[in-house]
DNA sequence: TTCGTATGTATACGGTCGTAGACATAGATC
DNA sequence: GATCTATGTCTACGACCGTATACATACGAA
């Protein structure tokens, strides 16, 4: 048999299913961009995770734009930071807070959107910090802002929002120490009465 | 008058100070990492700000994390988010709303270290995130948790800083609308009693 | 005045990036 | 079974990046 036969060996060549590769190569986006954000996730890094060729998903997303606008839609309606039910506004702040507190290991989870959301101040283009900013006032904002009663119920909810993603990057990105290493329960019982403050309005 | 002979006419060609033209590398680092993070911001770039080639930032600094590293202690130690006399516990939630409610535009203050604290976080370089995790936690956190009484101070401290750099990234780097479009008066009316709740340990 | 050295520049190398264009082939259609 | 098209790959281009090497020159000491 000669060498100069066999590709690489190893993996099957992938059935020609478009619907199953682009389901694929948008599950390895989100994953790369909640993992390195918009500019340190490389296309090829993407393909190459999905088991096809870089080129692959620019025929499928038009470019690399593209493909976040899909993955930080898909990432964010799939799962959202606010995804119980609202009405129990005396609860939300003990939910919210141990929701921020999930492990969330990037690798391993369908990856709720808040990730993502952190990851989108990363970068410098304007286009893509655009669509991250829209995705993150339809989804997240709307629907945490709709839930709260009384006076400034939209700036509250922003910060909120402002609040779970400096937990999320000092704990999970920079790995600030008291956040990193002290247990997920005690950060709750510190987080939850903030958080629960905001959604009281005071 | 040949053509040839003038370089590019207008800007004079530069005394050579070391230490004029170091500082002016250092500042041009400061205000490019602010306003576009480690990845964002180029040695050519930076250098082309102090007015020199990009060559002279390697010579000096080693190398663009060498510049980095030297550019967060400089903006670090030089401002911090946490200046004044930390003894006045009742009014410091006041007093730090107010601080990341300031403009601090990077194009034009000394700037403070928030705003590279939580470009820190843009990366995915492993040696730069340490870099500027340890200088929040040397400049920022030590200070603030020395400052607070009671339990958890250290938590609650870490908490207070990423409260602080969540609000200034939705709102200067997302601009996530009820934060970026609603007066900074208003704002801080809002923002203070959280920090303060987190200051006194409820 | 001479000359050594600190200061700054010019050029280029190897690498990665996003993506354009030409080519290959599996699988449906007749 | 022949053919057509969607699906996927290969190669390469141009632009940027950080920085190493080689060269030019202003300044201070002799």
């Amino acid at each position: 048999m000669p060498a100069s036969r066999a590709k690489k060996a190893a993996a099957a060549p992938r059935k020609r299913d478009a619907a199953v590769t682009r389901e694929a190569i948008l599950k390895s986006a989100r994953r790369a961009f909640a993992a390195h954000g918009y500019d340190g996730a490389g296309v090829r890094e993407i393909a190459a995770d999905a088991g096809v060729t870089a080129m692959l998903v620019n025929r499928y997303f038009g470019s690399k734009e593209g493909l976040f606008a899909e993955a930080v839609d898909d990432a964010m309606s799939g799962a959202s930071v606010i995804r119980k039910d609202m009405s129990d506004l005396a609860s939300l702040g003990d939910y919210l807070a141990a929701g921020v507190l999930e492990t969330t290991d990037p690798d391993a989870t369908p990856l709720d959107g808040s990730l993502m959301m952190v990851r989108t101040g990363g970068t410098t283009n304007p286009r893509v910090i655009e669509i991250g900013r829209k995705q993150i006032e339809k989804m997240h904002l709307k629907t945490l802002t709709a839930a709260l009663k009384g006076d400034n119920a939209a700036e509250r909810a922003a910060l909120i929002l402002s609040l779970i993603a400096g937990v999320q990057i000092m704990r999970q990105m920079i790995g600030l120490t008291p956040l990193a290493k002290t247990s997920p329960a005690a950060l709750q019982k510190l987080l939850a009465p903030v958080i629960q403050q905001l959604v009281d309005g005071k």
